[in-house]
DNA sequence: CAAATATACATAATTTTTTTATGCATCAAA
DNA sequence: TTTGATGCATAAAAAAATTATGTATATTTG
């Protein structure tokens, strides 16, 4: 039993859209899935966090969805929408600083070149 | 007015302890200029939520405190405990893992040695 | 073939951690 | 003398997760 990697609470909208603009369009399960897999279950996106934040963004306009069958069940299918791009790449700055910051904390003698 | 960069929850604590773990020892208000300092005015602590998480760092018992006065002023120096030292390590771990992660979603194609 | 596991969505209650808004007090500088 | 810096603190609210459920279908396994 792997120990679980700790979410910084804040880095789950920038992983979903960072995901898709990589792939185009996912669905919810598919997200938690591919998470898994990059992070070799490290990381792991609760579907009680998942789906709410996709709700949210499809409310704040940065995803659009499209339902889809199959074998006889539902997907729901999201992609960014033109605003959600916009908000992807302002979400990666963010992320960027964030690490360089707090490499310069954690590690005060290293030099780097930005 | 330079942007303020967002502080992704969770990561206080670690900021926290890693700077008395250099430091040795540090009071409330120190550690809000240092981080000021060390990251140029991108990240800036809260006094609402520094002093609360030292508190409840004490409480956990990775903190001891020790009061100063200084020029007629109340001071309140924190240093990490033994217990604190280990969670420090621990922290430190967890941030590593986070970023290391992170980088693997946002850059799949990047080769990382570790 | 029945039961367990995987797929796929969803929400409610709670917890954690922060922001925002105050409050009090002392000291230095303008 | 009043403004800004220093130094602590707490309360209310907001943000963003976790945990616990719930529903339903498909596939695998004993």
């Amino acid at each position: 039993m792997k120990k679980q990697q700790q979410l910084y609470k804040g880095s789950l909208n920038t992983i979903i859209m960072k995901l898709l603009e990589q792939q185009g369009k996912m669905y919810g399960y598919e997200i938690t899935q591919k998470v898994k897999e990059i992070t070799q279950g490290e990381m792991n996106i609760t579907e009680g966090a998942l789906y709410p934040a996709l709700h949210k963004m499809e409310a704040d306009g940065f995803l659009d969805v499209e339902m889809d069958r199959v074998d006889g069940r539902i997907r729901k299918y999201y992609k960014l929408t033109e605003s959600g791009v916009k908000e992807t790449i302002s979400r990666m700055e963010e992320l960027e600083n964030f690490i360089r910051n707090m490499q310069t904390i954690v590690n005060p003698n290293l030099k780097l070149d930005y």
